[in-house]
DNA sequence: TCAAAAGTGTTAACTGTACACCCATGC
DNA sequence: GCATGGGTGTACAGTTAACACTTTTGA
Protein backbone atom coordinates (compact mmCIF):
# COMPACT_ATOMS: atom_id res chain seq x y z
CA UNK A 1 0.00 0.00 0.00
CA UNK A 2 1.21 3.69 -1.12
CA UNK A 3 0.71 6.13 1.27
CA UNK A 4 1.44 9.48 -0.52
CA UNK A 5 2.53 12.03 2.34
CA UNK A 6 2.64 15.65 2.96
CA UNK A 7 4.16 18.69 4.28
CA UNK A 8 2.52 19.99 7.75
CA UNK A 9 2.29 22.98 8.91
CA UNK A 10 0.39 24.96 11.90
CA UNK A 11 0.07 29.10 11.34
CA UNK A 12 -1.68 31.27 14.81
CA UNK A 13 -3.94 33.94 14.13
CA UNK A 14 -3.20 35.82 17.75
CA UNK A 15 -5.75 37.87 18.68
CA UNK A 16 -5.37 40.74 21.40
CA UNK A 17 -7.15 43.19 22.65
CA UNK A 18 -5.29 46.83 23.16
CA UNK A 19 -6.32 50.42 22.96
CA UNK A 20 -9.92 49.72 22.14
CA UNK A 21 -8.72 48.06 19.10
CA UNK A 22 -8.47 44.08 18.11
CA UNK A 23 -4.87 43.51 16.94
CA UNK A 24 -3.28 40.42 15.45
CA UNK A 25 0.04 39.12 15.60
CA UNK A 26 2.26 39.15 13.09
CA UNK A 27 6.09 38.09 12.35
CA UNK A 28 8.38 39.19 9.76
CA UNK A 29 10.18 36.30 7.92
CA UNK A 30 14.14 35.83 8.29
CA UNK A 31 14.88 33.05 6.19
CA UNK A 32 13.88 31.60 2.38
CA UNK A 33 11.76 33.08 -0.14
CA UNK A 34 9.52 35.15 1.60
CA UNK A 35 12.71 36.50 3.88
CA UNK A 36 11.57 40.47 4.72
CA UNK A 37 7.41 39.85 4.30
CA UNK A 38 5.00 39.90 6.87
CA UNK A 39 2.79 36.22 7.99
CA UNK A 40 1.29 34.80 10.88
CA UNK A 41 3.73 33.08 13.68
CA UNK A 42 3.78 28.82 12.61
CA UNK A 43 5.88 26.04 12.49
CA UNK A 44 6.44 22.55 11.00
CA UNK A 45 4.13 19.87 12.90
CA UNK A 46 6.62 17.23 14.64
CA UNK A 47 6.04 13.63 14.46
CA UNK A 48 5.29 13.31 17.93
CA UNK A 49 2.83 15.81 18.79
CA UNK A 50 -0.84 16.91 18.23
CA UNK A 51 -1.53 19.77 16.02
CA UNK A 52 -3.18 21.74 19.00
CA UNK A 53 0.40 20.59 21.04
CA UNK A 54 2.27 22.41 17.67
CA UNK A 55 0.17 25.45 17.89
CA UNK A 56 0.24 25.91 21.42
CA UNK A 57 4.22 25.27 21.08
CA UNK A 58 4.32 28.34 18.27
CA UNK A 59 2.08 30.61 20.58
CA UNK A 60 4.37 30.18 24.15
CA UNK A 61 7.53 30.91 22.13
CA UNK A 62 6.50 34.28 20.50
CA UNK A 63 3.74 35.41 23.39
CA UNK A 64 4.94 33.44 26.55
CA UNK A 65 1.59 32.57 27.58
CA UNK A 66 0.40 28.80 27.91
CA UNK A 67 -3.33 27.20 28.42
CA UNK A 68 -4.76 30.60 26.50
CA UNK A 69 -7.70 29.82 24.53
CA UNK A 70 -6.89 28.50 21.26
CA UNK A 71 -9.03 26.21 18.63
CA UNK A 72 -8.29 25.27 15.21
CA UNK A 73 -9.22 27.09 12.51
CA UNK A 74 -9.12 25.27 9.04
CA UNK A 75 -6.73 22.81 7.20
CA UNK A 76 -5.72 25.47 3.93
CA UNK A 77 -4.73 22.72 1.25
CA UNK A 78 -4.49 24.32 -2.02
CA UNK A 79 -1.47 22.64 -3.68
CA UNK A 80 -0.44 26.01 -5.32
CA UNK A 81 -0.52 27.84 -2.26
CA UNK A 82 3.01 27.73 -1.04
CA UNK A 83 5.70 28.13 -3.66
CA UNK A 84 8.02 25.65 -4.80
CA UNK A 85 6.99 22.26 -2.27
CA UNK A 86 3.27 21.45 -2.00
CA UNK A 87 2.82 22.47 1.91
CA UNK A 88 -0.58 21.91 3.80
CA UNK A 89 -1.36 24.20 6.91
CA UNK A 90 -3.74 23.98 9.62
CA UNK A 91 -4.56 27.61 11.15
CA UNK A 92 -5.57 27.85 14.92
CA UNK A 93 -7.42 31.31 16.51
CA UNK A 94 -5.81 32.03 19.80
CA UNK A 95 -7.10 34.90 22.13
CA UNK A 96 -5.01 36.40 24.36
CA UNK A 97 -5.32 39.00 27.70
CA UNK A 98 -3.32 41.70 26.54
CA UNK A 99 -2.00 42.17 29.76
CA UNK A 100 -0.07 39.08 28.98
CA UNK A 101 2.17 40.29 26.05
CA UNK A 102 5.61 39.63 26.29
CA UNK A 103 6.67 38.90 22.93
CA UNK A 104 9.45 37.18 21.30
CA UNK A 105 10.82 36.87 18.32
CA UNK A 106 11.23 33.47 16.86
CA UNK A 107 14.61 31.98 15.23
CA UNK A 108 14.13 31.94 11.88
CA UNK A 109 12.05 35.52 12.32
CA UNK A 110 13.07 39.71 11.85
CA UNK A 111 10.72 41.33 13.75
CA UNK A 112 7.07 40.71 15.71
CA UNK A 113 4.30 43.05 16.15
CA UNK A 114 0.57 43.94 17.00
CA UNK A 115 -1.06 45.58 13.97
CA UNK A 116 -4.96 46.07 14.20
CA UNK A 117 -6.75 43.39 12.40
CA UNK A 118 -8.39 45.46 9.93
CA UNK A 119 -4.94 47.50 8.71
CA UNK A 120 -2.25 44.40 8.06
CA UNK A 121 0.10 44.69 5.19
CA UNK A 122 -0.09 42.15 2.46
CA UNK A 123 1.22 38.91 4.49
CA UNK A 124 2.86 35.86 2.45
CA UNK A 125 1.02 32.87 1.05
CA UNK A 126 -2.08 33.02 1.77
CA UNK A 127 -1.94 34.43 4.82
CA UNK A 128 -4.92 37.07 4.13
CA UNK A 129 -7.21 34.65 3.46
CA UNK A 130 -6.18 32.25 6.68
CA UNK A 131 -7.05 35.78 8.53
CA UNK A 132 -10.09 36.87 6.79
CA UNK A 133 -11.18 33.32 8.25
CA UNK A 134 -10.26 34.04 11.81
CA UNK A 135 -11.82 37.41 12.09
CA UNK A 136 -15.22 36.29 10.51
CA UNK A 137 -14.95 32.94 12.84
CA UNK A 138 -14.23 35.63 15.84
CA UNK A 139 -17.17 37.47 15.00
CA UNK A 140 -19.42 34.64 15.10
CA UNK A 141 -18.25 32.57 18.01
CA UNK A 142 -18.34 36.27 19.92
CA UNK A 143 -21.90 36.66 20.02
CA UNK A 144 -22.45 32.85 21.11
CA UNK A 145 -20.15 31.93 23.25
CA UNK A 146 -18.52 34.14 26.02
CA UNK A 147 -14.94 34.08 24.35
CA UNK A 148 -14.34 37.28 24.40
CA UNK A 149 -13.36 37.23 28.05
CA UNK A 150 -10.19 35.90 26.88
CA UNK A 151 -9.19 38.93 25.29
CA UNK A 152 -9.49 41.34 28.94
CA UNK A 153 -7.58 41.43 31.67
CA UNK A 154 -8.68 39.12 35.11
CA UNK A 155 -11.01 42.34 36.19
CA UNK A 156 -12.67 44.86 33.65
CA UNK A 157 -15.36 47.25 33.54
CA UNK A 158 -18.51 47.23 31.98
CA UNK A 159 -17.33 49.75 29.29
CA UNK A 160 -14.12 47.86 28.48
CA UNK A 161 -16.22 44.62 27.67
CA UNK A 162 -18.84 47.05 25.32
CA UNK A 163 -15.89 48.49 23.97
CA UNK A 164 -14.52 44.94 23.21
CA UNK A 165 -17.62 43.81 21.70
CA UNK A 166 -17.75 47.34 19.23
CA UNK A 167 -13.94 46.52 18.28
CA UNK A 168 -14.85 42.84 17.14
CA UNK A 169 -17.77 43.34 15.28
CA UNK A 170 -16.92 46.39 14.46
CA UNK A 171 -20.03 47.99 15.50
CA UNK A 172 -21.77 50.73 18.08
CA UNK A 173 -23.92 49.46 21.09
CA UNK A 174 -26.09 50.98 23.50
CA UNK A 175 -24.47 51.20 26.73
CA UNK A 176 -27.41 51.26 29.20
CA UNK A 177 -28.77 48.20 27.26
CA UNK A 178 -25.24 46.16 26.54
CA UNK A 179 -24.51 46.77 30.34
CA UNK A 180 -28.37 45.33 31.55
CA UNK A 181 -27.84 42.43 29.08
CA UNK A 182 -24.50 41.25 30.54
CA UNK A 183 -25.71 41.45 34.06
CA UNK A 184 -29.01 39.89 33.24
CA UNK A 185 -27.12 36.38 32.56
CA UNK A 186 -25.18 36.53 36.05
CA UNK A 187 -22.02 35.97 34.34
CA UNK A 188 -19.86 38.88 36.03
CA UNK A 189 -19.08 38.79 39.56
CA UNK A 190 -18.42 42.45 40.92
CA UNK A 191 -15.61 42.89 42.94
CA UNK A 192 -14.90 44.95 45.91
CA UNK A 193 -12.17 46.97 43.07
CA UNK A 194 -13.03 49.99 41.61
CA UNK A 195 -10.94 51.63 38.48
CA UNK A 196 -7.93 53.82 39.44
CA UNK A 197 -6.35 56.36 37.79
CA UNK A 198 -9.08 57.53 36.05
CA UNK A 199 -10.23 61.28 36.17
CA UNK A 200 -13.75 60.38 35.83
CA UNK A 201 -16.54 58.54 38.26
CA UNK A 202 -14.34 55.04 39.02
CA UNK A 203 -16.08 51.91 37.48
CA UNK A 204 -16.81 48.58 39.50
CA UNK A 205 -14.08 45.88 38.18
CA UNK A 206 -16.21 42.71 37.65
CA UNK A 207 -14.87 39.26 36.74
CA UNK A 208 -16.22 36.21 34.55
CA UNK A 209 -17.17 33.60 36.50
CA UNK A 210 -16.65 30.09 34.51
CA UNK A 211 -18.07 27.79 37.10
CA UNK A 212 -21.27 29.86 36.53
CA UNK A 213 -21.15 29.60 32.94
CA UNK A 214 -21.19 26.19 33.02
CA UNK A 215 -23.80 25.74 35.78
CA UNK A 216 -25.71 27.88 33.68
CA UNK A 217 -25.06 25.82 30.40
CA UNK A 218 -25.97 22.70 31.69
CA UNK A 219 -29.38 23.91 32.90
CA UNK A 220 -29.87 24.80 28.93
CA UNK A 221 -28.30 28.89 29.17
CA UNK A 222 -27.06 29.91 25.94
CA UNK A 223 -25.15 32.69 25.37
CA UNK A 224 -25.80 35.52 23.31
CA UNK A 225 -24.05 38.33 22.41
CA UNK B 1 16.20 22.17 6.25
CA UNK B 2 14.34 18.78 6.92
CA UNK B 3 10.47 18.79 6.38
CA UNK B 4 9.07 16.03 8.40
CA UNK B 5 5.95 14.58 6.59
CA UNK B 6 2.65 12.90 7.14
CA UNK B 7 0.16 10.39 5.93
CA UNK B 8 -3.09 12.02 5.53
CA UNK B 9 -6.62 11.28 5.09
CA UNK B 10 -10.14 12.57 4.60
CA UNK B 11 -13.28 11.20 6.10
CA UNK B 12 -16.27 11.85 5.60
CA UNK B 13 -19.78 12.05 7.94
CA UNK B 14 -22.51 12.16 5.64
CA UNK B 15 -25.68 13.08 6.74
CA UNK B 16 -29.13 12.36 5.02
CA UNK B 17 -32.51 12.33 6.31
CA UNK B 18 -35.37 9.57 5.86
CA UNK B 19 -38.26 8.45 7.67
CA UNK B 20 -38.11 11.45 10.03
CA UNK B 21 -34.79 10.15 11.56
CA UNK B 22 -31.48 11.86 11.09
CA UNK B 23 -28.92 9.53 9.46
CA UNK B 24 -25.00 9.20 8.90
CA UNK B 25 -23.61 6.80 6.33
CA UNK B 26 -20.81 4.44 7.23
CA UNK B 27 -18.92 1.32 5.96
CA UNK B 28 -18.22 -1.76 6.72
CA UNK B 29 -13.69 -1.91 6.06
CA UNK B 30 -12.88 -4.78 4.17
CA UNK B 31 -9.10 -4.53 4.42
CA UNK B 32 -6.32 -4.56 7.35
CA UNK B 33 -6.87 -4.70 10.82
CA UNK B 34 -10.24 -3.14 10.69
CA UNK B 35 -11.61 -5.76 8.48
CA UNK B 36 -15.55 -6.04 9.34
CA UNK B 37 -15.65 -2.92 11.36
CA UNK B 38 -17.42 -0.02 10.63
CA UNK B 39 -16.39 2.97 9.91
CA UNK B 40 -16.65 6.72 8.60
CA UNK B 41 -15.84 6.79 4.35
CA UNK B 42 -12.57 8.22 3.55
CA UNK B 43 -9.39 8.09 1.68
CA UNK B 44 -5.92 8.91 1.43
CA UNK B 45 -5.65 12.53 0.18
CA UNK B 46 -3.50 12.66 -3.48
CA UNK B 47 -0.83 14.80 -3.82
CA UNK B 48 -2.23 17.25 -6.01
CA UNK B 49 -5.76 17.49 -5.01
CA UNK B 50 -6.87 19.85 -2.21
CA UNK B 51 -8.62 18.13 1.26
CA UNK B 52 -11.95 19.27 0.07
CA UNK B 53 -11.51 17.79 -3.76
CA UNK B 54 -10.69 14.45 -1.31
CA UNK B 55 -13.47 14.85 0.44
CA UNK B 56 -15.43 15.11 -2.53
CA UNK B 57 -14.24 12.11 -5.04
CA UNK B 58 -15.10 9.95 -1.39
CA UNK B 59 -18.38 11.51 -1.63
CA UNK B 60 -18.81 11.03 -5.20
CA UNK B 61 -17.90 7.31 -4.92
CA UNK B 62 -20.37 6.43 -2.28
CA UNK B 63 -23.24 8.26 -3.03
CA UNK B 64 -23.13 9.11 -6.61
CA UNK B 65 -23.84 12.71 -5.56
CA UNK B 66 -22.11 15.96 -6.33
CA UNK B 67 -22.11 19.56 -5.88
CA UNK B 68 -23.66 18.68 -2.77
CA UNK B 69 -23.13 20.86 0.84
CA UNK B 70 -19.55 19.84 2.19
CA UNK B 71 -17.25 21.52 4.81
CA UNK B 72 -14.63 20.72 6.75
CA UNK B 73 -15.26 19.89 10.15
CA UNK B 74 -11.64 19.72 12.14
CA UNK B 75 -8.20 18.22 11.56
CA UNK B 76 -7.45 14.75 14.32
CA UNK B 77 -3.80 13.92 14.61
CA UNK B 78 -3.57 12.33 17.69
CA UNK B 79 -0.39 10.30 17.20
CA UNK B 80 -2.05 7.11 18.59
CA UNK B 81 -5.20 7.61 17.06
CA UNK B 82 -4.59 5.13 14.48
CA UNK B 83 -2.89 1.52 15.07
CA UNK B 84 0.67 1.12 13.78
CA UNK B 85 1.41 4.23 11.46
CA UNK B 86 0.72 7.81 12.28
CA UNK B 87 -2.12 9.06 9.93
CA UNK B 88 -3.56 12.83 10.68
CA UNK B 89 -7.35 12.69 9.12
CA UNK B 90 -9.67 15.85 8.62
CA UNK B 91 -13.09 15.34 8.51
CA UNK B 92 -15.96 16.75 6.37
CA UNK B 93 -19.38 16.97 6.98
CA UNK B 94 -22.02 16.62 4.33
CA UNK B 95 -25.40 16.79 3.75
CA UNK B 96 -27.76 14.73 1.17
CA UNK B 97 -30.90 14.75 0.22
CA UNK B 98 -33.25 11.76 0.98
CA UNK B 99 -34.31 11.52 -2.58
CA UNK B 100 -30.59 11.16 -4.31
CA UNK B 101 -29.35 8.08 -2.17
CA UNK B 102 -27.76 5.41 -4.31
CA UNK B 103 -25.27 3.78 -2.37
CA UNK B 104 -22.13 2.34 -3.61
CA UNK B 105 -19.52 0.03 -2.09
CA UNK B 106 -16.01 1.28 -2.18
CA UNK B 107 -13.53 -1.08 -3.97
CA UNK B 108 -11.68 -1.78 0.12
CA UNK B 109 -15.11 -2.05 1.44
CA UNK B 110 -17.85 -4.87 2.60
CA UNK B 111 -20.82 -3.16 2.77
CA UNK B 112 -22.40 0.36 3.40
CA UNK B 113 -25.24 1.72 5.25
CA UNK B 114 -27.69 4.73 6.49
CA UNK B 115 -28.32 4.49 10.26
CA UNK B 116 -30.05 6.37 12.47
CA UNK B 117 -27.41 9.36 13.50
CA UNK B 118 -28.50 7.96 17.43
CA UNK B 119 -28.09 4.73 17.23
CA UNK B 120 -24.49 3.61 15.83
CA UNK B 121 -22.45 0.97 16.03
CA UNK B 122 -19.56 1.32 18.09
CA UNK B 123 -16.74 2.76 14.96
CA UNK B 124 -12.54 2.52 14.11
CA UNK B 125 -10.04 4.41 15.29
CA UNK B 126 -11.75 7.97 16.83
CA UNK B 127 -14.51 7.90 13.96
CA UNK B 128 -17.00 7.74 17.07
CA UNK B 129 -15.45 11.12 18.16
CA UNK B 130 -15.41 13.01 14.64
CA UNK B 131 -19.49 11.54 14.85
CA UNK B 132 -19.98 13.32 17.83
CA UNK B 133 -18.30 16.59 16.70
CA UNK B 134 -19.99 16.73 13.36
CA UNK B 135 -23.50 15.85 15.22
CA UNK B 136 -22.72 18.86 17.45
CA UNK B 137 -21.88 21.10 14.58
CA UNK B 138 -25.02 19.91 12.71
CA UNK B 139 -26.79 20.96 15.60
CA UNK B 140 -25.38 24.19 15.83
CA UNK B 141 -25.08 25.78 12.24
CA UNK B 142 -28.81 24.26 11.16
CA UNK B 143 -30.18 26.99 13.90
CA UNK B 144 -27.74 30.14 12.67
CA UNK B 145 -27.66 29.35 8.66
CA UNK B 146 -31.04 27.75 6.35
CA UNK B 147 -28.32 24.36 5.64
CA UNK B 148 -31.28 22.44 6.54
CA UNK B 149 -32.53 22.23 3.21
CA UNK B 150 -29.81 20.64 2.00
CA UNK B 151 -31.20 17.39 3.80
CA UNK B 152 -34.67 17.83 2.11
CA UNK B 153 -36.05 17.36 -1.14
CA UNK B 154 -36.13 20.14 -3.62
CA UNK B 155 -40.07 20.36 -2.40
CA UNK B 156 -41.41 20.07 1.03
CA UNK B 157 -43.87 20.57 3.37
CA UNK B 158 -43.68 22.58 6.36
CA UNK B 159 -44.42 20.14 8.61
CA UNK B 160 -41.39 17.99 6.97
CA UNK B 161 -39.48 21.27 7.38
CA UNK B 162 -40.58 20.80 11.41
CA UNK B 163 -39.73 17.26 11.82
CA UNK B 164 -36.40 17.54 10.34
CA UNK B 165 -35.26 19.98 13.05
CA UNK B 166 -36.42 17.91 15.54
CA UNK B 167 -34.43 15.15 14.06
CA UNK B 168 -31.75 17.08 14.09
CA UNK B 169 -32.00 19.19 17.35
CA UNK B 170 -33.63 16.05 18.93
CA UNK B 171 -37.02 18.64 20.52
CA UNK B 172 -40.33 18.94 19.55
CA UNK B 173 -41.55 22.27 18.04
CA UNK B 174 -44.97 23.89 18.41
CA UNK B 175 -46.81 23.52 14.97
CA UNK B 176 -48.51 27.17 14.77
CA UNK B 177 -45.29 28.98 15.98
CA UNK B 178 -42.64 26.81 13.94
CA UNK B 179 -44.99 27.44 10.79
CA UNK B 180 -45.39 31.17 11.07
CA UNK B 181 -41.40 31.53 12.16
CA UNK B 182 -40.40 30.15 8.74
CA UNK B 183 -43.05 31.89 6.50
CA UNK B 184 -41.96 35.45 8.02
CA UNK B 185 -38.74 34.88 6.87
CA UNK B 186 -39.82 34.70 3.28
CA UNK B 187 -36.82 32.31 2.17
CA UNK B 188 -40.05 29.91 1.45
CA UNK B 189 -41.57 29.98 -2.05
CA UNK B 190 -45.09 28.49 -2.39
CA UNK B 191 -45.29 25.96 -5.58
CA UNK B 192 -48.43 25.19 -7.19
CA UNK B 193 -48.29 21.50 -5.95
CA UNK B 194 -49.85 19.46 -3.12
CA UNK B 195 -48.79 16.41 -1.75
CA UNK B 196 -49.92 13.54 -3.05
CA UNK B 197 -50.52 10.47 -1.85
CA UNK B 198 -51.45 10.66 1.37
CA UNK B 199 -54.83 10.06 3.36
CA UNK B 200 -55.37 13.41 5.01
CA UNK B 201 -55.44 16.92 3.44
CA UNK B 202 -52.41 18.02 1.13
CA UNK B 203 -50.31 20.42 2.07
CA UNK B 204 -48.41 22.92 0.15
CA UNK B 205 -45.21 22.20 -1.24
CA UNK B 206 -42.27 24.64 -0.98
CA UNK B 207 -39.26 25.89 -2.31
CA UNK B 208 -35.79 26.87 -0.74
CA UNK B 209 -35.15 29.90 -2.72
CA UNK B 210 -31.48 30.50 -2.41
CA UNK B 211 -31.68 33.73 -4.48
CA UNK B 212 -33.66 35.44 -2.15
CA UNK B 213 -31.52 34.41 0.81
CA UNK B 214 -28.94 35.81 -0.87
CA UNK B 215 -30.54 38.73 -1.15
CA UNK B 216 -31.64 39.45 2.19
CA UNK B 217 -28.52 38.77 3.56
CA UNK B 218 -26.84 41.20 2.12
CA UNK B 219 -29.65 43.43 3.60
CA UNK B 220 -28.45 42.13 6.94
CA UNK B 221 -30.74 39.64 7.19
CA UNK B 222 -29.90 36.37 9.88
CA UNK B 223 -31.23 33.07 9.68
CA UNK B 224 -32.13 32.06 13.59
CA UNK B 225 -33.64 28.78 13.87
C1' DT C 1 -67.85 9.99 10.84
C1' DC C 2 -63.27 9.46 12.18
C1' DA C 3 -58.36 10.14 12.15
C1' DA C 4 -54.68 12.81 10.70
C1' DA C 5 -52.69 16.59 9.54
C1' DA C 6 -53.42 21.48 7.39
C1' DG C 7 -53.78 25.81 8.68
C1' DT C 8 -55.64 30.30 11.58
C1' DG C 9 -56.39 33.18 15.71
C1' DT C 10 -55.65 35.00 20.28
C1' DT C 11 -53.48 36.13 24.33
C1' DA C 12 -50.10 37.16 27.98
C1' DA C 13 -45.30 37.37 28.98
C1' DC C 14 -41.15 38.65 27.73
C1' DT C 15 -37.29 41.26 25.03
C1' DG C 16 -35.11 44.67 22.43
C1' DT C 17 -34.41 49.42 21.48
C1' DA C 18 -34.19 54.16 21.93
C1' DC C 19 -33.33 57.72 24.66
C1' DA C 20 -33.89 60.86 28.79
C1' DC C 21 -31.89 61.38 32.86
C1' DC C 22 -29.02 61.82 37.31
C1' DC C 23 -24.38 60.70 39.69
C1' DA C 24 -19.36 60.99 40.75
C1' DT C 25 -14.91 62.63 39.90
C1' DG C 26 -10.76 65.32 38.49
C1' DC C 27 -9.20 69.33 36.37
C1' DG D 1 -18.66 74.30 36.20
C1' DC D 2 -17.61 71.23 32.73
C1' DA D 3 -16.19 67.13 30.53
C1' DT D 4 -16.18 62.28 30.90
C1' DG D 5 -17.83 58.20 31.75
C1' DG D 6 -20.83 55.52 35.48
C1' DG D 7 -25.10 54.03 36.14
C1' DT D 8 -30.74 53.95 36.38
C1' DG D 9 -35.49 54.47 34.57
C1' DT D 10 -39.06 54.09 31.31
C1' DA D 11 -41.99 53.19 27.56
C1' DC D 12 -43.24 51.47 23.14
C1' DA D 13 -42.69 47.92 19.53
C1' DG D 14 -41.94 43.58 18.42
C1' DT D 15 -41.34 38.73 19.36
C1' DT D 16 -42.18 34.28 21.65
C1' DA D 17 -44.82 30.61 23.52
C1' DA D 18 -48.89 28.20 24.66
C1' DC D 19 -52.84 26.43 23.07
C1' DA D 20 -57.76 26.60 21.37
C1' DC D 21 -59.80 26.32 17.30
C1' DT D 22 -61.64 25.42 12.29
C1' DT D 23 -60.74 23.05 7.71
C1' DT D 24 -59.76 19.43 4.42
C1' DT D 25 -59.24 14.88 2.92
C1' DG D 26 -59.19 9.60 2.26
C1' DA D 27 -60.60 5.50 4.17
Amino acid sequence: MDTPKHALTVDNVIFGFDDGELKVLIVKHGEGESRGRWGLPGDWLYPDETLEQAASRVLLDRTGVRDIFLEQLHAFSEPQRHPGERIITVAFFALVRSDAHALSVGKTELDARWVNVRETPELIFDHNTILTKALARLKHKVRHEPIGFNLLPEKFTLLELQRLYEAVLDISLDKPNFRRKMMKMNLLVSTDEKQSGVSYRAANLYRFDLRVYKELTEQGFVFEV
